[in-house]
DNA sequence: AGCATACTTGAACGATTGGTACAGAGCAAG
DNA sequence: CTTGCTCTGTACCAATCGTTCAAGTATGCT
């Protein structure tokens, strides 16, 4: 099996989300990886800060591919709002999954990607707005539920991971859910 | 002047929030504090793990006066609601600040401290249930309300700093205000 | 005053950090 | 087999990590 740059990814992001940017060392990488050091520094000869970067454009590839592009463009807003929904908890694993994007915003790390930071976010809250316009919502008000609920879903992480409890993100989810309905 | 541990506390928890608890080093705990290795040592022998320990039980000594005993015992509940509003944004600076604890949570930092993250949190949820209790809601709706308020304030935070915001907040904060009323 | 205790300093420790250098492994093409 | 290229493990670097400690200064009590 060959191991190729992009098989590398997620791999990477799991490690960062576990430790954080700082707490994520070479030696929990290359473990995480089961990479060694020199092909981690061929694969990304800028060494960490280009795994981090590598790793959030890989991220907000997915998620524009997955959840932003059908909130803009698919013809049922309401399907693709109910697919957001869906996606989010799986791929927060109802919390239990950090938000890479999320973690990296709330220490000093967001200044080092912080555009990528802010475009990621920027993004869902654009695309989600733009459904909900198209769902009825007056555009003042798509606005102002689109950020209620982008920011209640990284809410319901930090407090489903504080908590150790999944249920408290289905709920906190569940409830943001009812908010967007028309 | 004399230094005491007490006075040390809110600038460690300056430096945790800034850098998190394994960028906080003890280099940058030293400018922070203007204190050095040794001082240091001497208010906390346990070093870097008992530092953050006590500032992770002084915040929550400031929550637990501030909002968490208002919350559950002031004979007016909507007053204690509404200082609990005027409290977040002030001590929040509007999400230009974070919050410690739920940075904490967000990392595997969380395992270190897990029960003072979770008891901070289960605190929050569980004053602010009562207060809406008192104000009207029925039990299950009161902790709904609770929980997505507490979630949504965490939120607000993450969405605020990652977008450099402060507007943002704002708004979410009001949105979440509006939910709490009667 | 003397003495004990509280605090501070800064150098030094071993361990680990992110990063570099490089020789060799593996493989495909000729 | 030779050549060329991608990939990989190891050894090594200077810098920094958290921690310790002997020696110092300040403070307060008798």
């Amino acid at each position: 099996m060959v191991m190729e740059r992009a098989d590398v990814l997620p791999l990477l992001g799991e490690a960062f989300r576990e430790h954080g940017y700082e707490g994520a060392s070479l030696s929990v990488i290359t473990k995480q990886t089961g990479l060694g050091r020199g092909s981690l520094y061929h694969f990304f000869p800028g060494g960490k800060a280009e795994m981090a970067a590598a790793v959030l454009e890989d991220i907000d590839a997915w998620f524009e591919r997955e959840i932003f592009a059908p909130l803009r463009s698919k013809a049922d807003a309401q399907a693709a709002i109910d697919a957001m929904w869906e996606a989010v908890s799986a791929y927060f694993r109802s919390g239990q999954r950090v938000c890479l994007v999320g973690a990296f915003a709330l220490s000093d790390t967001r200044d080092r990607f912080a555009s990528a930071v802010n475009a990621y976010f920027a993004h869902w809250t654009e695309a989600l707005a733009h459904a909900l316009r198209r769902l009825g919502h007056d555009a003042e008000r798509a606005n102002a539920i689109a950020e209620q609920v982008v920011a209640g879903i990284q809410g319901a992480i930090t407090l489903a991971r504080a908590r150790r409890d999944a249920g408290l993100f289905e709920r906190v989810i569940a409830g943001l859910r009812a908010m967007a309905e028309k």
